[in-house]
DNA sequence: ACGGACTGCACAATCGTTTGTGCAAATGGC
DNA sequence: GCCATTTGCACAAACGATTGTGCAGTCCGT
C-alpha cells in the first residue's frame, strides 16, 4: 500500500535542481522576477517541481506570512434553503478572491458559536463572516481581540459592518399583499390577519412583527397581541398552534402571515387535515421561499430573501478594507403564487 | 481603531510567567503531566494564558505535527436538500472527532474538482470525503499521490472505500409503488409508466433506470426506450419534455417516475397548467424528497436518501483507519404522500 | 585595466509550535 | 554524608515556507 512517501518540499526541489531553497521558493511562488532569477533557472525548477507534483504547504506559508488564505463563515445550519444559498454565494465570492472558504454551522448554540469562532481564528482566517449569531456582541469582542476583520450578514451586530435583509420592507409588502387578498366581508376575530412562527426576540422576527403590526394598524386598526403567535421555528409547535387557533376561531383566519418555512411545514401539517375548500376565504403569505410552496392547493405569496445579494454586498464591504460599523439593507423579493415557471426557467443543478 | 496588537504566543506567556516556551507549550496543550511539570507551574501558566486570551496558532501546530486538524469534503453544490443535509452530518461527525470540517463545492466541474482537492491537500487535510465527483479516478490518483486518506460518498470511486445510496433498491421500491397505484385499466402508450429526469451516464441515474426497467419488465413486460426520458436535471428541460410527452400521449401517462427534485420542479411547472382532475388517473413518484412535495394537490410518493446514514457510515470507515477499496450501500426510505405530519414531528431549526 | 553598476543567486533569520534530550537541584536510602 | 534516583524544567532542533541582505562574478565605460 503506497501510503508512504511524503509530499515534496522546496528542499527536495532545491536538491534536485542544484539551486537553493530560497531560489526555489521564489520561482514557485512567482516572485522570481523581482529577485532576478534567470529564466533558465526558473524553467528548470518549474519543470522539476511539476514532474514531482510539488505544491506548496499552505500551513507553512500561512505561518510565515501570517495569513492563511482562509476566509471563515459561521451560520446556524446548512440544511436550509436560505443558508445553503448563502454558502453557495459565499464560496463563489471567496474563490473569486483566491481565498479558501471555511463554512461552519453552529446550530444556534451560543457556546458553539464562540468555540467555532475561536477555532477559525486559530486557523488565522483573514476575515470572518457571521451569519445569524445568537450573541453577536460576544463574537465581536473575540474577533476584535484577535485582530480579525469581521462582518455580520443577515443579522446586525456591533462594531463591524452589517449587511442585512430588509425585513421590515419585506414584511410590509407581504402584509399588504395578504390584506389586499383577504375577503373584505366578515367581522370578529376570524376576519383578522394572524402572524405565526419565529421567535419574538430574534432580530428578523421582531422587525417583521413590527412591520406586520404597523401595516395592519394602518389598514384595519389596532392589532391585538393574540394575533401574533411567535411560537418558534419547530414545525410541530406551529402545527399545534394553528390547530388551536382554528379551533378558537371556528375556522381559518382571513389572513395568515407565516414566518419561516419550518413554521410553514407545520402549518401545512394541519392544513392537510382540512377539506379542500377550507382555503377559499383566506389569504396566506410566507416569509421565506420554497419553489414547491408555490405549487400548493391554494395560493401562497412568498418572500424570497436575496441571499446572493447579501453575500456579494458583504464581500464588497470586505474589499474596501474598512471594517467600521455600518448598516446596509438588501430588499427581498415578493414571489407571486404559481407564476415562477410561467416565464423563463432557472437552469439549476 | 484597535486593530493592532497581535495574538499572544507561547513566547509571550513564557516571558510573563518566567517559564520556557517549551514548558508553556506542554502545559497549554495538555501534555505537561508526561513532561513532569509541577502543578504549581502549570496552574500559573494556565492562568496567565487565560487572562491574555491565548489560543494556539493551529497553522504552526499543524506544520510541526504534520497534521492540520482539518478534514475536507467536496460536493457538487450546497444549495440542494440532499447535499446540505450531507454537510450538516459531515460537520457533526467531524466535530465529534475534534476535526474542523472544510466543505467545498465544485459545481460538477472536473477542473474545479481537481483544483479544490489540491487546495485541500495543500492545507494538509487529514482525510478527504468525496461526494459525487464527475471524475473520481483523477481524484483518487491525486489523493493517493499526496498520501491523503480519502473515501467516496454517494458515488462509488476506485481505490478507496465507497459508501453509496442503494439506488437500485430505492428505485425498485418506488417503481413497485407506482405500479401498484397505477390505474389497472387502459391500453396503449398512455397506460405505461414513464421515467423522467437525470443523466443516463450518471451512476445513480443508471442504477435507477436499471431498477425501473427490471421492475416494469417483470410486471408489465418490455419497457420501450421511449419510456425513459433522461433529460438532465434542469427544471426547464423537464418541463418541456413532460409537456411534449403529454401532447404525444393525449394526457398524462398512467405512471411517472420523476428522477430528482429539480426535474420535479419542472414537471410541476407543466402540471400547474393542467386542470385539477388531470391527476386522477396517474401515479406519481419522485426520487428524492422535499417536505413540500408531500403536500401537493395530488399524492406523490417520494424516496428520501438517508444522508445522515451515508456520512455516519463513511466516518465509521474512516475510524477504522482502513482505506482499502470496498463498497457499502445504504438503503433509502420511501415516504408516503401526506403522511409525514400525522405522526410525531421532527423538531427542526 | 580599474571602478561602478548590474546580474544571479545563496545565506540565514523568521513565523509559532512540538518534542527529544540534557542537566541542575531536590530527594531518598544506607 | 555519599551516590543514585527522581523531579522539574530549559535548550535547541525541527516543520516548510518567505524575504532582507550580502557577495561573487560579469559587463561596461573610460
Amino acid at each position: 500500500m503506497p501510503y508512504k512517501k511524503q509530499k515534496p518540499t522546496i528542499y527536495d526541489i532545491a536538491e534536485a535542481s542544484g539551486a537553493s531553497p530560497s531560489t526555489v521558493s521564489s520561482v514557485l511562488n512567482g516572485t522570481w522576477k523581482n529577485r532576478r532569477i534567470s529564466e533558465d533557472t526558473a524553467k528548470r525548477i518549474q519543470e522539476i517541481a511539476a514532474s514531482r507534483g510539488y505544491s506548496a504547504n499552505l500551513q507553512a506559508r500561512g505561518l510565515r506570512k501570517a495569513k492563511s488564505g482562509l476566509v471563515g463563515m459561521i451560520l446556524p445550519v446548512h440544511d436550509n434553503r436560505f443558508f445553503s444559498s448563502i454558502s453557495q454565494s459565499f464560496e463563489a465570492n471567496a474563490r473569486e478572491r483566491h481565498l479558501c472558504p471555511v463554512i461552519a454551522s453552529t446550530l444556534r448554540d451560543p457556546q458553539e458559536e464562540i468555540r467555532t469562532v475561536e477555532t477559525l481564528i486559530s486557523y488565522a482566517v483573514e476575515a470572518l463572516f457571521i451569519v445569524g449569531a445568537t450573541d453577536p456582541d460576544a463574537l465581536s469582542r473575540i474577533c476584535r481581540a484577535a485582530n480579525v476583520p469581521f462582518l455580520f450578514v443577515d443579522l446586525p451586530g456591533s462594531d463591524a459592518p452589517s449587511v442585512v435583509s430588509d425585513n421590515y420592507h419585506g414584511a410590509q409588502v407581504l402584509t399588504q399583499t395578504i390584506l389586499s387578498e383577504m375577503p373584505a366581508s366578515g367581522t370578529g376575530k376570524r376576519a383578522r390577519p394572524y402572524f405565526i412562527g419565529g421567535t419574538a426576540d430574534d432580530y428578523a422576527t421582531s422587525r417583521r412583527i413590527e412591520a406586520f403590526r404597523k401595516t395592519v394598524d394602518d389598514t384595519l386598526g389596532q392589532v391585538h397581541d393574540e394575533q401574533i403567535i411567535a411560537c418558534g421555528y419547530a414545525p410541530g409547535r406551529a402545527a399545534r398552534e394553528i390547530r388551536d387557533l382554528c379551533d378558537r376561531l371556528g375556522g381559518l383566519p382571513a389572513g395568515l402571515f407565516v414566518n419561516s418555512l419550518t413554521a410553514f411545514e407545520g402549518v401545512l401539517g394541519h392544513f392537510v387535515t382540512l377539506p379542500g375548500d377550507a382555503f377559499d376565504q383566506t389569504a396566506i403569505g410566507c416569509y421565506d421561499y420554497d419553489p414547491f410552496g408555490a405549487f400548493l392547493q391554494f395560493p401562497v405569496h412568498m418572500v424570497r430573501q436575496n441571499s446572493d445579494a447579501l453575500i456579494t454586498m458583504a464581500f464588497e464591504q470586505f474589499d474596501t478594507g474598512d471594517f467600521s460599523p455600518r448598516m446596509i439593507e438588501i430588499k427581498p423579493d415578493l414571489i407571486a403564487p404559481r407564476t415562477i415557471y410561467r416565464g423563463r426557467f432557472v437552469e439549476f443543478g
